[in-house]
DNA sequence: TTGTAGGCGTTATCAT
DNA sequence: ATGATAACGCCTACAA
């Protein structure tokens, strides 16, 4: 009955047999006999009582805790409904991965007080560290780092010497930079990038720079206007577009979701119908791209695998300490929908060569 | 250096103190002199010891981290992007909370095969649990309830002697239907309920009848319509409202979004404009319904607040567990967009009455 | 098949 | 201000 008391030694004593045995019966080994497992489970279930994790974990050196830091977006409140909610499916694809291998996760943001203090809070209650890029400074990643297993996600390669999951943003920018200059025979394009020194974009517009030469179109070597990754700011990069030439581009490529829109809405303040004067791609397939007219043509980065990838070199790592690094990166996959051209009807395609 | 391998003890005799005076200064305790804190931290810091977790949760009986048992959704591949996405924000409201009071959260989704076992598999590593409805059968919950502070999250309210926080759908439904009849003068309308039996849609529906006869118009003892909570359920539920009728309703409450999106689409291929001709709104605020064309009318509620709340309540619980039993009914908030006939600038509208 | 006993790394209660 | 030393609840050789 009263459950909150009743330890390993309660149900062995109440079972009639030492605690050796219940433990084993628990530990799901062998070394009983059938009668003895079912008394031991029986008081086991009449007892309601739970193995304390804590003083297994002690015993095993295992809490059977898998962690996951990210960074603290969404501070605002409830109106940033639609912000970049990728972090959501990595948890989705962790919990799920970790679950399957008998494992719990535990979550936590790293706020801009804490930092440093929450990891080293967290590091002490799990198995393994599944960091977030952007949530830790460089130095107190390799620090932590080297208390416990720790598998970077980021979507750039990282240098250091971490395990490390990832996606390939310049493929994806790359494939639909090429759809549009194949498919849809487009050859006056232009690129918004987002903030300057941010690796994502870099790599996205490394994609577009091969497509570009890919086709024996000119390469420029930046973009033709930043955009900051914000709504506003694509939609100033936009107007900026249209006010320094002379004839709009007749494709744009931006360096994220956020940015296509802003643009999408200035687009049509100006009456330039989308795809037919001027066709436009995004990047990251957030939520609304595929609700907005036109449907925004993007690219998709497989944040469930990402989570779940993680998870499994994560368990890699802390069953093999020593073993050597590894770093994975997973393809990410062009969503054609009207903005570029496609018809309503296309589907998403399937290589991301 | 082997930080792995240092203990308290290492770090005792390394700062020639005892484990005592290192346990004290971990601990923010009192009892050392200034010059003894520095020497501690310091050689902490330089040997990059991490106090384990469990062995604290084995002396303290606390682990200092609290579940959260959430029904699997989003089973199939990465296809639902849109599926109920609730569960994220009432995991982020949940993280913020216990992170603010110094605690971690551990999250886990019942599968089909688990259920139980995974309950228990997590009771034994943290304090307290947050249960949201649908994650566990009664009788599971009534039992690990036995064993540990449980907080359940459910949209009504449950008869069971746990705490629980939900939210109020029947003030959110009637919110809404008042507005139609009140704010649009529209006195013909129809309500398309979800499957049977469920207690979110009697409430909401509950709420609909209550704004007739607020107003004095005869209210029906059953929904006009049912359509299963699904998209396609929405369209034939809108298209035997067409039928069986001479005129079409003036309005339309749906029980949910996604059914309100479902017989968006019938009306527009039957020519019926929205909000002209028949006004339409949903219920939960999914995260397509702003980006309609028209944007669609419905109701909010507090998934942020619904996560942050129940963990005040767990620590509360766990806090004082023979205190009496508490329940909150958080307020839903009318969001009044296009398709009920509100100019596309109107506002989210402030009260919930 | 079953039991005994030592150990896991902290916290907390006594002394000193 | 500091130091011994029991708990804390479980796992696991090692014995029997």
């Amino acid at each position: 009955v009263a459950s909150s008391r009743s330890t390993i030694y309660t149900v062995a004593r109440e079972s009639g047999v030492s605690i050796a045995t219940v433990s084993r019966v628990m530990r799901n080994g062998s070394g009983f006999s059938e009668a003895t497992r079912e008394r031991v489970l029986s008081t086991v279930a009449e007892m309601e009582w739970v193995p304390s994790g804590a003083a297994r974990g002690l015993a095993t050196q295992r809490t059977g805790i898998l962690g996951l830091l990210f960074p603290d977006i969404g501070r605002g409140d409830e109106v940033d409904q639609e912000s970049p909610r990728y972090v959501d499916e990595v948890i989705r694809g962790a919990e799920r991965a970790a679950t399957a291998a008998g494992d719990a996760v535990l979550i936590a943001a790293t706020r801009s007080t804490s930092g440093r203090d929450l990891a080293f809070s967290v590091a002490s209650k799990v198995d393994g560290l599944v960091v977030l890029a952007g949530s830790l400074s460089e130095p107190d990643l390799t620090s932590i780092a080297r208390s416990l297993p720790v598998v970077v996600l980021a979507n750039n390669t990282t240098q250091h010497e971490l395990d490390s999951v990832g996606t390939d943003g310049q493929a994806g920018s790359r494939s639909v930079t090429s759809h549009l200059i194949e498919s849809h025979d487009h050859h006056d394009l232009a690129y918004v990038g987002g903030p300057t020194d941010c690796p994502d974009d870099e790599e996205r517009f490394a994609g577009y720079q091969a497509a570009l030469g890919d086709a024996g179109l000119p390469v420029p070597d930046r973009p033709d206007a930043a955009g900051d990754f914000t709504r506003p700011g694509g939609g100033k990069a936009m107007t900026a577009l249209l006010a320094e030439r002379p004839t709009p581009p007749r494709a744009v490529v931006f360096g994220n979701d956020e940015m296509a829109m802003g643009a999408l809405a200035v687009l049509r303040q100006r009456k330039l119908r989308v795809p037919q004067d001027v066709a436009v791609t995004g990047f990251d397939d957030i939520v609304p791209a595929a609700h907005l007219r036109p449907a925004l043509t993007t690219v998709r980065q497989p944040m469930r695998q990402l989570g779940e990838r993680s998870i499994e070199m994560l368990l890699q790592r802390i069953a093999d300490p020593q073993g050597p690094r590894s770093s994975v990166v997973l393809p990410t996959q062009p969503v054609l929908r009207r903005s570029c051209g496609c018809t309503a009807r296309a589907r998403t395609a399937g290589d991301a060569r």
